[in-house]
DNA sequence: CCCTTCTTCGAACGGTGTTCGTTAACGAAC
DNA sequence: GTTCGTTAACGAACACCGTTCGAAGAAGGG
């Protein structure tokens, strides 16, 4: 109906352009600066091939499918921790903590992360090397095997929980303000709550809803999980 | 060009037929029903709409959209959990053990649950209960206000990350052989590793994918944070 | 009986991950 | 130098998703 009938149906020639070929690499690198940008929710299969130039489906020829990117973006973000001071035994609950601060500052640094992280068991390079400094730090502190290895699941477990209820928060377009309002109206929640049936609740609904936004819940998370380690060691 | 002139247009009377009235209540039974049945990703608008025999715009009527549902999943999950024995704070260490596997319990009863749970803060009426008796544990054990409150956020968010990890480890269609296949494919992928850069991976490989699947991850789990916890009690 | 208010719901919008089948490009073999 | 086979690229489509709009029916009050 909207041809005439001399015009040829293929349009003579697209004339595909020549252009710098597709690579896993260049796949990540794209759905990173994405990430960054908007967040987890803002990186889908057709954002990051409209970023490259091209249609969604030229990326599942190097990209299995979107899990297995997920976990190209952790493995690219936990590349960016690196573990420079040896491990010191009579300081490895300090280096512990340390090493968590570090986990979750990366998930800070590239929000979205966390997200793709949770539920994912890491076995990329990059990984295995955060695995193997974890291990050593708790074996300095005399933690036995089974312990020690259960620790290096129970650590990135809790950090990445931490990173991903911080990113969930922060989501979309959330100002600082916006946290503080709805931090506020939380405890005005808890505070007119009936005392007879939740006394404890009520009296602690400042304590329940403070340093929401700051790190001294994540202080207090690694803190207790370092004491409980040690509480383990062998004598 | 299916019907003849004589007929109307308007086929005669949809004539909307008297149906039981859409609540709240069958709305989260529905989705509560499918959640069980299909796992978080088996609840959608409008598959619980279809189950209920009506569209999806229906349930916008109830419902303010799809976080709030999950929410409601969230509170009709937690409202399971009953508290019977008084707190004893001779046994605080324990009763806190015993609510850390009830929670755990509920959401594995109700595969999905966690999902919907993780990054949504719980300000339903049960979830007061569970946090009330948290609290009321805490301070049996001679916590600061603010390390009990802080271990009140702590707690669940241990509790929702591992039994999310287990949701998606036994997403969908994976039988225990098949965990149990990947757990070995893991254990010698970590025991394949070139030992001059990763000896403690190697090393521990076994004890690393050890308890995957039993509850022994999850007590370890729950013995460091009470630990952790513990020492942190005022004297 | 009419008028208003609320519920129901078909249709559509703009997104998602993924697959299919065709087309273009390139390296090797003749 | 030309042909051939392999593979990467990709347009189009499929089957979903959450959500909105507007019209139609039901229900209640005056």
């Amino acid at each position: 109906m909207t041809h005439t009938p001399w015009q040829p149906i293929t349009p003579a020639k697209p004339a595909r352009e020549r252009k710098a070929p597709l690579t896993r690499d260049r796949i990540v690198d794209a759905a990173m600066e994405l990430l960054r940008k908007e967040g987890y929710d803002g990186v889908s299969m057709r954002k990051v091939a409209q970023e490259l130039r091209t249609g969604p489906a030229s990326l599942y020829a190097h990209v299995a499918n979107k899990r297995e990117l997920d976990q190209l973006l952790v493995e690219r973000a936990n590349a960016q921790l690196s573990f420079d001071d040896p491990v010191d035994p009579a300081r490895w609950q300090e280096q512990l903590k340390d090493l968590m601060r570090a986990m979750l500052g990366t998930m800070r640094a590239n929000p979205g992360v966390a997200r793709a992280a949770i539920g994912a068991v890491p076995t990329g390079e990059r990984a295995l090397r955060t695995t193997e400094r974890m291990l050593a730090l708790l074996k300095a502190g005399n933690l036995p095997d089974q312990a020690a290895a259960w620790a290096a699941d129970l650590i990135p477990l809790y950090v990445t929980a931490v990173a991903f209820e911080e990113t969930v928060q922060s989501a979309s377009d959330w100002t600082a303000e916006d946290v503080e309002a709805f931090v506020a109206d939380l405890r005005a929640y808890l505070a007119s709550q009936p005392v007879d049936r939740f006394p404890l609740t009520v009296a602690l609904a400042g304590p329940l809803t403070a340093g929401a936004s700051g790190d001294e819940r994540f202080e207090f998370g690694i803190t207790v999980i370092t004491a409980g380690l040690a509480a383990l060691a062998r004598p």
